[in-house]
DNA sequence: CCACGTCGTCGAAGCGATTCGACGGACCGA
DNA sequence: TCGGTCCGTCGAATCGCTTCGACGACGTGG
C-alpha cells in the first residue's frame, strides 16, 4: 500500500504539499497540483483512514441509529437509510449502522472513541431515554422524529399534523362528515412515538375545524387485526364514509376485509392513506395518499449534519410539508 | 478526553501495560490488571478508534453491502443487515454500511482506505462484476448468496435448492399431482439472482422425481401482477391443486385473488411459501411455508468472516438446510 | 549455589497522515 | 533600489495507540 511519503518521491515534493494537493487547505501552483495528482494515480495511493483520522481529529464516518422494533413499516427505514448512505457519500462521508439495542452505551462507545464525528438517530420517542446522553457526547447530532422538548437538539421529520390534517380537509372538502382514522399498533402510542400521536392531533384538530364526526382506532399490523378493525368500523359506525389509514402492513388486508364486507371503494367508502407513494400506486384501486418522503428526510438530515459539522448553526426544528396526491380511492359520498 | 498515557500515569504503570492489560496479548498480574481498570473506570477512558487502527493495523470494523434493488424483499434485507449488525458487535467489531450503487468503487475504496478490515456482500448473482474485484482487495468477504463460480470465495444461504424440493417433496406427499411455483419478477431472473434460479431448479428436479406436473410463473411484486398470475393459473391448469410462492410482497394479494376466484385454502387449493416464518403466521390461514432464516445467515456470515481474520480456513460453501412448517394452508387435495 | 527460563513490566520505535511555523522567491509600490 | 507582502513549498512536530526487544526478579533443576 502507497503511502503519502511515496507519492511525495514519486512527485519531487514534500509530504506535506501533497496532503495540501488532497485538502486544498492552501494553495499550490497549477504545476505542482498536476504533477502531485499524477503521482497518486501512478502509484494508486489511498490515504490510511485511520492515521487521517488520528491527525485530523475527524473520521469522516457518521452513525446511523435505526430502530428494530415492532409497529415499525421497515421498508420506510430501509429508504431512509439508503437515502442517509448516499447522500453521505456525496458529503464524503461513511455511514456506521448502530441498531437500537446498543442503546446510550453505543452512542457513547461510537462518540467515545472517535469512531464517528456525528449522528443521526431515527424513531426517536417523546421521553428518549438517549437524548439525555446527546448533550455530553458533544457531537453533532440530527434527529429523524420529534421528542417532547426539542431544546438544543436539531429534528427533522415530515409533519404528521399537518399530514393528519391534509387528510381531513381532503374527505370534508369531498363532502364527508364521519371520518375515522385506522393507526399504528397500540404499542407505538404506549411508546409515546411522536408521529403517531402527531398524526392524531392534527386529525382530531382539522376534524373540529370541519365539524365533522371522527374515531381513531389503533390496529394491530397483521391480516387478523385488520379484519378486527375493518369489522368494529363497519358496526359502530353506520354513517362512515371514508376512512385514513396510517399504518402500511394492514393497507392491504384493510382493503380486502372492505370488499369482503360488500363496501367497494371508493363508492361506498373513500380511502387516504398515509404512506409511500410507492405503495399507495401499487394497491387496487391506487389509493389517495399523503407522501412519506423518506429519501428527501434522509438528505436533509444529512445536509444538516453537514452543516453542524462545519460549524454553521442550523434550524432546531425542520417540518417538511405533506403532499396529499388524490388517487382513485376518493370521491363524495352517495 | 482520556489517553492511554493518563491512564497509565493514574496507575503508576507504563503506557504499554495499560495496552496490554485492554487486549490481553501479554500476561499481567491479577493486581496491576485490577489497579489499571479502576483507572480506567476512574478516567472513562476510551481508546481512539483511528490510533489503534493506524498502530494495530486492524480498524475493528467490517463493511456490509446490501442491495437496493428492486425485486427483493426489504424486510428480509433489514432482518439481515440487524442480524449482521448485532452479531458483529458481539465479536466486539462495528458495520460500516455499502448501498450497492457505490459499486466496486466502493470496495476498493473501503478496502484500500484500511477503513474495514472485511467484507459482507449481499445479493450477489450469478456473474457479479464485483468478484474479481474482491481478489485484489486482499481481505476477508462473506457472500451472502452464490455466484456460478465460488472458486476462492466463502459463501453462505439458504440452500435454496432443497428448499424448492422441500415444497414439491410436501405437497406431492399429501397427493397433489399439479402444482405451480410462482416466483420473483422477471427482472430477478434476467439479473440471475441465485437464489431465484436455485429454487425453481430444486421445484423442478423433486417434481420429476415425483411425476408431479409443474409450472413456474414469474411475477411482479404487485396487487396487479398478483391478480394477473393468479388468473392465468386458474385458467391454463384446471387441475392444478397446490401452488408454492417465493414472492412475500405478492402473498397475500394472491390469498386475495384465489378467495375471490372462489378457491378456498387450503380445500380447494394448497399453498405453501418460501418466506420468513413471522410472515407465514400473520397471514389468514397461517400459511405453511419454508422459512428465510435472515437471523441466522447473518450470524453465520459474521461467524465466518470472524474466523477468516483470525486466519482460519472456512467451507467455502455453507448452505442451511431448509425448515418446512406445516400450517393451515396445505391439505390433501379432494 | 549457580545457570537458566519464565513472567511481568517498561521504554521506545513506529503506524501514516495533518498542520503550523518558517523560509525563499517573486512581485509590488515608493 | 529597497523593504514589505504574498505565495508556494518544506520540515518537523504531533495525533494516541500497539508492539517488540530488553530487563530485572523470581522460581526451578541440576
Amino acid at each position: 500500500m502507497a503511502k503519502i511519503e511515496d507519492v511525495a518521491r514519486h512527485a519531487g515534493v514534500a509530504p506535506s504539499t501533497v496532503s495540501y494537493v488532497l485538502s486544498g487547505k492552501r494553495s499550490i501552483t497549477q504545476e505542482t497540483r498536476e504533477r502531485v495528482l499524477a503521482s497518486i494515480k501512478a502509484l494508486g495511493y489511498q490515504p490510511h483512514a485511520g492515521a487521517r483520522a488520528l491527525a485530523s481529529n475527524r473520521s469522516n464516518v457518521v452513525a446511523l441509529v435505526i430502530p428494530l422494533r415492532s409497529g415499525i413499516h421497515v421498508p420506510v427505514i430501509m429508504q431512509f437509510a439508503t437515502s442517509v448512505v448516499t447522500s453521505a457519500r456525496e458529503h464524503d462521508h461513511d455511514v456506521l449502522l448502530l441498531t437500537q439495542n446498543e442503546g446510550e452505551a453505543g452512542l457513547r462507545r461510537v462518540a467515545g472513541t472517535s469512531l464517528v464525528d456525528a449522528m443521526i438517530i431515527m424513531d426517536v420517542e417523546l421521553h428518549d431515554p438517549r437524548i439525555p446522553v446527546l448533550a455530553e457526547l458533544d457531537r453533532p447530532v440530527v434527529l429523524i422524529g420529534f421528542p417532547a422538548d426539542t431544546e438544543g437538539l436539531t429534528c427533522i421529520d415530515l409533519d404528521f399534523t399537518a399530514a393528519g390534517a391534509a387528510c381531513v380537509d381532503h374527505l370534508a372538502g369531498l363532502g364527508h362528515r364521519r371520518i375515522a382514522l385506522v393507526g399504528s399498533p397500540p404499542e407505538v402510542y404506549e411508546r409515546e412515538t411522536g408521529f403517531a400521536t402527531r398524526t392524531t392531533a392534527g386529525f382530531t384538530e382539522a376534524a373540529e375545524r370541519h365539524g365533522v364526526a371522527v374515531s381513531v382506532h389503533p390496529c394491530e399490523a397483521t391480516a387478523a387485526g385488520a379484519q378486527k378493525v375493518a369489522a368494529e368500523l363497519l358496526a359502530d359506525h353506520p354513517d362512515l364514509t371514508a376512512v385514513v389509514v396510517h399504518n402500511e402492513p394492514v393497507l392491504g388486508p384493510l382493503l380486502s376485509a372492505f370488499r369482503e364486507a360488500g363496501r367497494s371503494i371508493p363508492d361506498d367508502l373513500s380511502v387516504v392513506a398515509i404512506c409511500p407513494d410507492e405503495l399507495a400506486e401499487h394497491t387496487m384501486p391506487a389509493l389517495t395518499s399523503v407522501a412519506i418522503p423518506a429519501e428527501e428526510v434522509g438528505r436533509e438530515a444529512v445536509a444538516l449534519l453537514m452543516a453542524k459539522l462545519d460549524g454553521q448553526s442550523v434550524p432546531a426544528a425542520t417540518l417538511l410539508p405533506p403532499r396529499l396526491t388524490p388517487r382513485a380511492s376518493t370521491s363524495s359520498p352517495r
